[in-house]
DNA sequence: GAATTAATGTGTTAGTTTTACACATTAATT
DNA sequence: AATTAATGTGTAAAACTAACACATTAATTC
């Protein structure tokens, strides 16, 4: 929704105004999907943001949305968003939250649900077709456009929460990893320096990390070993129980 | 929507098929607030349903909701709901997720926006005046109307996660509490024994508790210490950090 | 090829948290 | 007065967390 509106639709104005007068004649709830896209480049967290057409929201930056069609699933629309965006299918997504203030739509009352995204951009080094699309460093992003700051927000901390539960933060690494890769990825996430040799000394007792007996290249110091993680036995293994805590 | 619709709306029919043939017919999306609203009596966890009066889940229960009014804030949505149905206001709501499947709803296309609510049965004796409508206990709950299976599920399991790390569990108990209240209430909710020595020098230690200096009245056994819980002290603690742990 | 650089790889200790576990005390009831 | 059914309390072992330093390796520079 609100970022797609104003992305590809407003290309044609027309459809814009379409959409508009449809939600405000007729007193309808348009609903619409927004993606929150994370990627992990140079050692740091980055977003990707689109530039905003729509006159209200001129120069700012927006979310990557578009609305739901009739006969779509929710899931369905954040992966169809990421598809036409990124050029990626089969990545993390994650519904977030859904926000539905009446206000919050200069075109009318267009309510959205939130997803979380995270891929890897060395990997698959996406087409960025339009050039008003781009990755962010999150600790820029500030002031976006419709409510997306707020959108964007509560899907950041939820990303830092997650991280620390769940080996969701992998999406963004390629499949073979360095130590330092995994604690840069962590540090970046959660804004915060970790000592070194308590963090691998952590993730080597979760029994996780499969030593694949290579090594990075080209780096111009010693080079760490690569590991890859090991879903499968995570999947067995995961803890339901974690212990009050407030 | 789903629950709200077969309720109070379906008494009158007609206008369940307005909104059947509104969303069929235009092929727009209809949105709607579904509410699972838990308290806890006789130291068991219930959760408040009431009967589906639509042919295709006869005799089913299904939680309450409603569709969201045009120029309403979702939110608003999930609390008018509560009010209408417990006479509550003031209570813990908070969103859990939006469901979205094409054909979860039999009238058409209906999004619902699902909130998990905790209710203090005992201090508010609420007036049930529909007799269709029922606290459940949670072990009880199976087969239930829609995909309210699955809605109520999602929002146990939340419920479970969340009361592990934020003391809202506390809504579903009287001001003044015993250990043994509150121990009662997480051994309910988390389906599991605790140790009472531990569960106590926990949250002793977590130093929340105020001593009102009262004792529990007419329990046929030695009476145990009351105490309220001290939400000023604990918002200003309140933890960031956990640490990585999956 | 020797010296320098910038990272990797590794262990120990002190402090804290978690778990497991048992007995004296109190008020109500019989 | 005896019984009952709970409350209230402490300790020791185990597990986990946090703080902290030095030898090793490969690439780069001179």
């Amino acid at each position: 929704m609100p970022a797609e509106v104003n992305v590809e639709k407003v290309k044609n104005i027309k459809s814009l105004l379409a959409i508009q007068s449809e939600v405000e004649s007729s007193n309808k709830i348009a609903l619409s999907v927004d993606c929150v896209i994370f990627g992990f480049d140079e050692n740091k967290l980055k977003v990707l943001l689109i530039r905003s057409d729509l006159k209200k929201y001129l120069g700012k930056w927006s979310l990557l949305g578009d609305l739901v069609s009739p006969g779509e699933d929710l899931d369905a629309a954040a992966y169809r968003i990421l598809k036409q965006r990124t050029g990626l299918s089969d990545v993390y997504l994650e519904q977030v939250h859904t926000f539905g203030s009446v206000n919050r739509h200069p075109a009318g009352r267009v309510v959205t649900v939130t997803y979380c995204s995270l891929i890897n951009i060395q990997h698959h080094k996406l087409n960025i077709l339009d050039n008003e699309l781009h990755w962010h460093d999150i600790k820029n992003v500030t002031d976006l456009a419709f409510d997306h700051q707020q959108i964007f927000d509560n899907c950041y901390r939820r990303l830092q929460k997650r991280i620390q539960e769940h080996p969701l933060g992998l999406n963004l690494l390629p499949k073979k990893f360095s130590l330092r890769d995994l604690q840069n990825l962590y540090e970046a996430i959660l804004d915060t320096k970790m000592d070194r040799r308590n963090f691998r000394k952590k993730f080597f007792s979760m029994d996780f990390l499969i030593d694949i007996d290579e090594m990075e290249q080209d780096v111009p110091h010693r080079p760490g070993k690569l590991y890859k993680f090991n879903y499968e036995k995570y999947e067995k293994k995961k803890k339901k129980w974690v212990g009050i805590d407030f």
